[in-house]
DNA sequence: ACCCTAGTTTATAATTATTCTAAAGTGAAA
DNA sequence: TTTCACTTTAGAATAATTATAAACTAGGGT
């Protein structure tokens, strides 16, 4: 994804692109693989590699904030660890507990045949489906 | 569970009944349907229902040491709460983030007919569908 | 029944993750 | 360029959990 793209991306979610967000979108948009990060690494790699030093305040703002955009997906996951995930698209993961690593699984390599009827006024929102490895 | 059975369980699983791990146990498991708590709101309980009040350390060391036992679940779900389940089957979850209810779905209730293959070396440990519901 | 000791509980401090605050800074519209 | 609402920032505040170290206790050995 292209420096005119990342300003596109902002702009047409109504965030204006700061030094700040431009910067952080980049690292996390140009590349070519989904990337998962917690606010904590994603701290840690930005102070690495670039020189201005971003407060962390702000990158769980801008984080938030591109979430809520939709750029970023939210993931849970035992262990108290928040991740996101540069992987929007409906899909569900893989969870090394060993590792703490989060691998992405395709949605059309899970198929779910039968799920119950939410419950009384309430509708299903989302499905997602955890599959915890071991060793 | 009568007191004997709480005794048991308890001796069974190498910890020592104590007055205050008795007290939690019965409080966990003298009931018909599986329950669902945070460390937070069993404190409350506790408090609630019985004089003698039991530190918020212990009850930490308490229900993890029934975790560690297989007498209690863990599930974790979006929001940063850690819920606990006295439903130690294998079992999926509804979660309704409005209430930040959790809802037991028995296993015969979700039929999943494909997953990939677990990653290198790695073994599937299992695998848990969290169905989230919306109004 | 009484000791003894490892296991347990407790209050409090420490840690960790995240959010809040309020002052200073800055895109971008006019 | 000026202006101002939106952002960033450092640091304080909050919340959840874990660590610490002293006091307590269950239960085996005497």
């Amino acid at each position: 994804m292209k420096k005119i793209d990342i300003l596109k991306k902002l702009r047409s979610s109504g965030l204006r692109p700061t030094k700040q967000r431009v910067e952080i979108a980049k690292f996390l948009f140009e590349r070519e693989k989904t990337f998962h990060f917690t606010v904590e690494s994603l701290n840690k790699l930005l102070t690495k590699k670039s020189a201005s030093k971003i407060a962390l305040a702000t990158i769980y703002n801008t984080v938030h904030a591109f979430k809520t955009a939709g750029h970023l997906s939210e993931v849970e996951v035992r262990g108290n660890k928040t991740y996101f995930d540069t992987n929007v698209s409906n899909h569900h993961h893989f969870y090394d507990s060993d590792t703490s690593e989060l691998i992405d699984i395709d949605a059309n390599d899970v198929i779910i045949q039968k799920i119950p009827k939410a419950p009384n006024g309430k509708k299903i929102k989302n499905v997602e489906v955890f599959i915890n490895l071991k060793n």
